[in-house]
DNA sequence: ACCTTATTGATAATGATTATCAATAGCAAT
DNA sequence: ATTGCTATTGATAATCATTATCAATAAGGT
């Protein structure tokens, strides 16, 4: 019975007792089991997962889903401003949770342009989202323009590919 | 002949003396018709032009050019920092001189979720710039990350989009 | 003008994302 | 718990930006 799936999807109880979740009662959409299970796994990954990487790890414990269920779920949490999509020009897309049930909240990226690691940090996020808080109050009203989200990235070359010379993409 | 072609590719005065050439000599690269003319649409058009917008542009000029020529140009002119390359998941990348020879410098970006529209902003350059500056030197230290450049973007809804409901998607 | 070899452009191949549509399963009402 | 409506799913085919190939061409040093 799907009892049995679920009950391996909902082992996350900082996940379940979320705010996430009540958008799918706000919207009318349904909270179905690839959903949860998507879900789950975001909160899991820290990595910037792929849709494959996401596929795999859902397809473990729930292996009747498939690739475009996670492509279309993907989309609605993006749509919702739940989820982050990155593109960092390797041809696919990444994903990451804006808020984190646990640890690692909102935070930056530094990215080797070399091996294309991703470096999540949170060094000095405060002073960062001090400045960033500030500009969107002033570029909103100058521009007219409602911010509702933002990025900062860092390019360059990370410490192991300056050492080791590496010139190896990691996928 | 060939100074035909040449001719009206390199019309624009400030591109031809700019540094930007120096870098084909420096590196061994030959300078070629096809790559001036790309260079050249590229110092024109600040739209964030796709491959395509580009190849129509110099296609213009020099009706000879393959789309693979602009594609192996930019991935060149991506590789010595020179261009910037966007990725705004619309499933094609789109283009940006850094240092324009003429007008609008460095600058940042607002990205409307509705219609995509890429807003350039400049307003609090010097501001934000001051602290990307520091931040650029403590992040290098603390994560031995060597850093060559950044991004900052602002997701959200344009002016456009919001009085009108705007829901159409420009390509 | 000549030679070497980087560059080009036509073409085919790849691979992530999107479109389709019949089968399935949330969930609200009974 | 059962029913009925309809959002959602998943297998499959289609799309389309980007890459790979390779023979023909042209930059630039001699
Ligand atoms: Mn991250
Ligand atoms: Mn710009
Ligand atoms: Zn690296
Ligand atoms: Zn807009």
């Amino acid at each position: 019975m799907i009892i049995n799936s679920n009950y391996k999807i909902m082992t996350n109880k900082k996940l379940l007792n979320s705010k996430l979740f009540q958008n799918f009662a706000d919207t009318g959409h349904r909270l179905t089991a690839p959903r949860k299970a998507v879900l789950n796994i975001l909160s899991k990954d820290m990595n910037h997962p792929t849709v494959e990487d996401i596929y795999l790890q859902v397809h473990k414990g729930y292996p009747s889903i498939g690739m475009m269920t996670v492509y279309r779920t993907l989309d609605l949490l993006v749509e919702w401003g739940i989820v982050h999509k990155f593109d960092f020009s390797e041809g696919k897309a990444r994903y990451e949770l804006i808020d984190h049930p646990e640890g690692l909240g909102h935070h930056h990226h530094l990215i080797c342009q070399k091996c294309k690691k991703i470096i999540n940090y949170t060094d000095f996020i405060n002073e960062e989202i001090k400045l960033i808080t500030k500009l969107e109050k002033r570029l909103e009203k100058n521009h007219k323009f409602k911010i509702n989200n933002h990025i900062i990235e860092f390019y360059g070359v990370c410490d192991d590919c300056t050492v080791t010379g590496n010139n190896k993409s990691i996928n």
